[in-house]
DNA sequence: TTGACATGCAAGTGACCACTTGCCTATGGT
DNA sequence: ACCATAGGCAAGTGGTCACTTGCATGTCAA
């Protein structure tokens, strides 16, 4: 089930999901505990694991994460396909 | 004043909102009764008066509307320019 | 000037959202 | 088997957001 095009503008609002995805941009497919650390380690984001996974689960409703389940990990990939709707809906003169 | 880099993506949260740069981008510099009916008509959004000024107040603050006022009307202009953080912050292969 | 029109301002309300809290499931090492 | 690790599930809470309501301001035409 993909994300309507509304999930994807609603993932973005949060400023610690937009720093999820930079930090996926850095290293791909990465755990839940790896975001919790490097989030805080590098981007000051004091967020409970918690509340992590529940921005996880925006994303990938957005269709901008997907998950891969693998014995007790579970790794995330960045899916940034979606954000051509973004890029291309309003016209940006480059 | 300028708007912040997080008040781009709240402004594009509500879907409204996005409606309205839509509209904009259709038929630039109208007024705010112009909006109202245009988007009542067209694009089948049912908000008041008032809801629409409001939604027009958060996405001047983003830099993405600007306002220009003219006797006793209040031309409504876009500027689509911020939208390019949104293009480039993360990497999309074309 | 008088009244209709176009808009602005501000308090109140209901819904949604991010986050917490507490408990549960499952995997893997020793 | 035992226990620590990695993660999931769900109810509750405080704050923010969209929208309404009511009134005020300013502009133009007759």
């Amino acid at each position: 089930m993909v994300g309507a095009v509304s999930d994807i503008y609603k993932a973005l609002a949060d400023p610690t999901r937009r720093v999820i995805l930079d930090e996926l941009v850095e290293r791909d497919g990465q755990t839940l505990f790896e975001l919790c650390t490097r989030l805080t380690m590098k981007h000051d984001v004091a967020s409970s694991r918690q509340a992590i996974s529940q921005h996880l689960d925006v994303l990938e409703a957005a269709g901008l994460v997907t998950r891969r389940r693998e014995g007790r990990y579970t790794f995330h990939h960045l899916d940034t396909s979606p954000l051509r709707e973004v890029a291309t809906r309003w016209p940006t003169t480059p």
